[in-house]
DNA sequence: TCTGGGGTCCTTCGTCTA
DNA sequence: TCTGTAGACGAAGGACCC
């Protein structure tokens, strides 16, 4: 357990994050699995790792690891299938927290956020000593530990916590900033992954500290302007970003792959719909519209093209979003072509009430999308899939149906 | 070994228009 | 009227993150 803490002097930035979050919901669920490897991750011949406990991960277990091969490594492990909704409010329940210490909290995903606290330490005293009252009320409402990194920068607080992981506190002040940063490998900065880290070690560029002392204008030409300039600061610990709390959705979406390879259209048309109507409903119920539809089709060979549409008007309905989502498909012309997954996506979204609707489509759309609201009010009441289209009716046999 | 699902951001390329 | 060019914008794909 990494613990340090001191006075967190220039350190106003936090991050906070859940130690194996869903794993660990899981374990505070069923206090028997204490102390056991367990998974949580799709449990089907396609399934993935999303979360392992440590005793898991001390087998080789990893996130986006096939369930399949975690269950080689680990034999004796639980998987569970998981229970996003209880995560979800596990999640806003420590969010909540966070918000309760100060408004600048920037939630990255469901299970970590970045938290400026320059204006809570009358309050509750430095950085560092906000990052362990955290850690303490996280743990006693919630039963789970979570990890805290504090810096000065967003990217070097990122950076802490991982290192304090699991269960620690980790500080970082400015002045020990390159001493931290230049001896990491250059994958540990935020945005290398496995493509840029290759260019970067054909490069002979190994660590952050080799990266800093290389001329910008290198990693530019290797990796791109925006890319090659991005890392070149990071890598001398200049990263001006703030926190920003409620930044708004650029885009939404769903996407499904098959349980085995599928080539009837009919089939994928089916799988469209219902993508199109969970993505119209998310649309409704957070109160957006979207003026771009665009799709996402994954061949038996992994390979993937993704197609766009944008509309004449911005709009929440799930049939439209189909008739789009489905041209789309259609035009590709595909003869017979084994798809893995297909995906139905909406960019370029506009709030609800600031949109105009089209009303000389006035009678037909309108009754439609009354239609949909209707359903998503059953739904509440009901249940989800209380109302489907009528197409999807017993639409769940077969060997198109969809890997969990 | 065999690769989920939900996102963001960046680059490149083609088209349209001034 | 024709041609070249630059900028805006949309579309497509890639890389990355959790």
């Amino acid at each position: 357990m990494a613990r340090e803490v001191g006075r967190a002097e220039g350190c106003t930035v936090l991050h906070v994050d859940m130690d194996a979050f869903f794993a660990s919901v899981e374990v505070r669920r069923r206090p028997e699995l204490a102390g056991t490897p367990v998974i949580v991750g799709g449990a089907g011949n396609r399934g993935v790792v999303t979360s392992a406990t440590y005793e898991a991960r001390r087998y080789g277990v990893h996130a986006a690891m096939p369930t399949a091969r975690a269950l080689r490594l680990c034999p004796t492990a639980t998987v569970l299938s998981g229970d996003m909704a209880l995560y979800a409010e596990v999640s806003r329940a420590v969010m909540a927290l966070f918000r309760s210490v100060t408004p600048l909290v920037e939630p990255l995903s469901m299970d970590e956020a970045f938290l400026d606290v320059a204006g809570a330490g009358r309050r509750l005293g430095d950085a560092a000593e906000i990052g362990e009252f955290l850690r303490a009320r996280v743990f006693d409402e919630q039963g789970i530990t979570c990890s805290v990194g504090v810096a000065g920068t967003k990217f070097v607080a990122k950076l802490a916590s991982t290192h304090a992981k699991p269960d620690g506190l980790l500080v970082v002040r400015p002045p020990e900033v390159m001493g931290f940063l230049h001896p990491l490998p250059v994958g540990a900065l935020w945005g290398v992954g496995p493509k840029t880290e290759e260019t970067l070690l054909r490069l002979g560029l190994r660590t952050v500290g080799d990266l800093a002392h290389v001329p910008a204008r290198t990693l530019q030409r290797a990796l791109g302007a925006a890319a090659g300039t991005h890392l070149h600061e990071l890598a001398w610990g200049r990263d001006p970003r703030r926190v920003v709390p409620d930044e708004p959705e650029r885009s939404t979406g769903a996407e499904e792959t098959f349980a085995t390879d599928v080539d009837d259209p009919r089939v994928v048309h089916r799988e469209l719909l219902r993508l199109a109507e969970r993505t119209a409903g998310r649309l409704r119920s957070t109160g957006w519209l979207a003026r771009t539809v665009s799709i996402k089709v994954r061949f038996a060979d992994f390979t993937t093209i993704t197609r766009s549409r944008t509309l004449g008007a911005p709009t929440d309905v799930g049939q439209e979003l189909y008739d789009t989502a489905r041209a789309l498909y259609d035009a590709l012309g595909l003869d017979r072509t084994r798809i893995r997954l297909v995906g139905v996506r909406v960019e370029r979204l506009v709030p609800a009430g600031s949109a105009p609707r089209q009303l000389e489509l006035g009678a037909r759309e309108h009754g439609r999308r009354e239609a949909e609201l209707a359903a998503d009010r059953a739904a509440r009441r009901f249940g989800a899939g209380a109302v489907r289209p009528a197409t999807l009716l017993g639409s769940s046999g077969g060997s198109g149906r969809p890997a969990r």
